[in-house]
DNA sequence: AATGAATGAGAGTTCATTCAT
DNA sequence: GATGAATGAACTCTCATTCAT
């Protein structure tokens, strides 16, 4: 049977991301994925020209947009007007977590040995870096500096995480929405008080 | 050099629990095991059956007696006297967790691929059960109830996270300690109020 | 774009010629040469039943009219007249060679793996059975003989070799010819007086 | 049956010697080798890390000491007291060739993509530096200079040619070293009458 | 008990050739 | 007649496991 080169293409895709989310980016094999879209070892690589550019191409646009996106925060600096930023780049996360929840997923939790492996670490380190800003600033009001990071750093992570899961097992974007929401409402907004903070000599 | 057949086979659980540790269990390499604890690889077979069964003897006894222990608890229902069993819980986890941090830390971080790799959800959704509970009796109190299970599953996931990363990371039991309580204290004691509750009609 | 048969036929012809001028015949692919004659690999299928009969056709008129002539002077005695012939025979070759010099460089140098590798070899054993009579007739003039055929071996290779390099790197036909002239002059006219050779008793 | 280390590694050795003999670097097949030399292919790879670190170790000593020595006369410039000089390289040279035929001859003929595939190119283009600098030497006693280099690359090309079949086919060291004054007599010492050269104006 | 050489299945990848359209 | 997607065998290389000593 002859497929058209699109459909071909497309289930190679699919059945990559399916791989990928399964086994990871070094326990998938291109056997594998060719089989479970129908096709031929030789076939497949004359669509992808290796696991690495299969991987590329699957997840490859949903890790730049997501890079890029955060890139832009880097020197971010809180006082009471970056809270608005803050939301505003948490709706832009939830698009594209909403868009591409797949390949977010395996962003996150399988990419060890390939290209986009850094991708959680920048992930939290980002996250890290905001809220800590956020305490920071939070903190100075009430005239108390942070002593601890290592905390922020656990609750940044769990943010990721969350995230990460409400995208893999909701589907409705305006349950995700108000879930998402929620999760950082209880994450960040009372870990102040409970953090190892001192008053400012 | 001739060992005695005890000194070889710790030996290579020594070996082991740190190959697992730094690779994970797909990523250890037999080879590198038997070399690494000052043995061939034929000898290793003499000790272990396969890269499963050295496994299962590095990990599974913890593995049991943490599962085991979680076990008991399937059925737990809170009350104001079960908040004293929650925390001796918490205490008999730690004191696991204390003796096999290393152990604990390739169950919650490095097991894909292997016999436990469920370890993890099976922690998270043990701990999703006991917050429920203690939530469910807290909100009783107050005459209310639980309409979402879901963010408790994400906060319990997170504490499981933060948890293994914990146990990754630090190696001082005192230290491993006092951040858990901390990271209980800052996930689960104010939670309750942020949880999707209604009035009880 | 659609050619005729007999077009498409030719640009593939060329194309092939380049090619394993380029890379011998074992490392021409056929994709390559396809896509070089703008045509497809299937349609190159229809001309030419695979790499082997390509290179057959491609190569194997000039292989056969280059043969079929050599093995006319298979049994070939020198004696005063023959000089001629031998030049004649020359003159026939450097025909030949003008007016397929790429057909003769690809099987000079290019053809391992491929059904007429033994090109270069037979037409070293020609030499060598040419020069070997040359010499036997000048020598017998004399009242000598050879004792060593070895040289006249090592000659006729060199001479071979050589003329194989010329025809690769020298595009120019009257340039050739004076080379391969030359090359012949240096490599036959004198050795004679070099070579083993012993008085008839 | 269980070979030791030392006869595995030689039967690996000779066969691959023979491979690359008969197909070339590329051409060649480990899985071929390995059957030949009645181990596996697994087993193959541990002796040797890759098929260019087979070639490396089956290859690499000869290549070096060939290529060692030819360095040390780049910049030889020719007197009547250096024609002792060139006698002496050439019997270095007939000692490896002697010692080491089937490297040589794999190194000039079939090292094709591999790491010392430029091997044959030094060595020819050493001769030709080599008899230059000769011819050099002898035209300018008679006030005459070079006009053409083709033809000295033709001859130093032979030279090169001819002594690796000298070596291939000859096993006896007396007269391979016969053979190799012989043909060096007869390719240069009379070529200079026949070469391209013009009065000194 | 100990060794490490040997095995073989499976990994990613290439390419001449075939076949459905 | 033309297309190029599809096939599958063969390539180099890896690794858990077995086996002869």
């Amino acid at each position: 049977m002859q497929y058209l080169k699109d459909e071909v293409r497309k289930s190679i895709s699919e059945e990559a991301l399916k791989e990928f989310a399964l086994k990871g980016y070094e326990g998938a094999s291109v056997r594998n994925i060719a089989k479970n879209s129908n096709t031929s070892v030789g076939n497949f690589y004359k669509y992808f020209s290796s696991k690495g550019d299969l991987y590329e191409n699957v997840i490859g646009s949903v890790y730049h947009r997501f890079i890029d996106y955060i890139k832009r925060f880097d020197t971010v600096e809180f006082n009471e007007n970056t809270e608005l930023i803050f939301y505003e780049l948490v709706e832009e996360i939830m698009e594209i977590f909403n868009e591409s929840s797949a390949e977010i997923s395996i962003l996150l939790n399988q990419s060890k040995g390939s290209k986009y492996e850094n991708c959680k670490s920048i992930f939290v380190d980002f996250t890290t870096n905001i809220v800590t800003e956020k305490m920071k600033y939070e903190l100075s009001i009430k005239g108390k500096r942070l002593r601890d990071n290592f905390s922020i750093y656990l609750v940044s992570n769990s943010l990721v995480e969350s995230i990460a899961i409400i995208v893999k097992e909701r589907q409705d974007g305006a349950e995700v929405r108000k879930l998402i929401l929620n999760i950082i409402d209880i994450f960040l907004n009372d870990i102040i008080n409970k953090l190892d903070s001192e008053d400012v000599k």
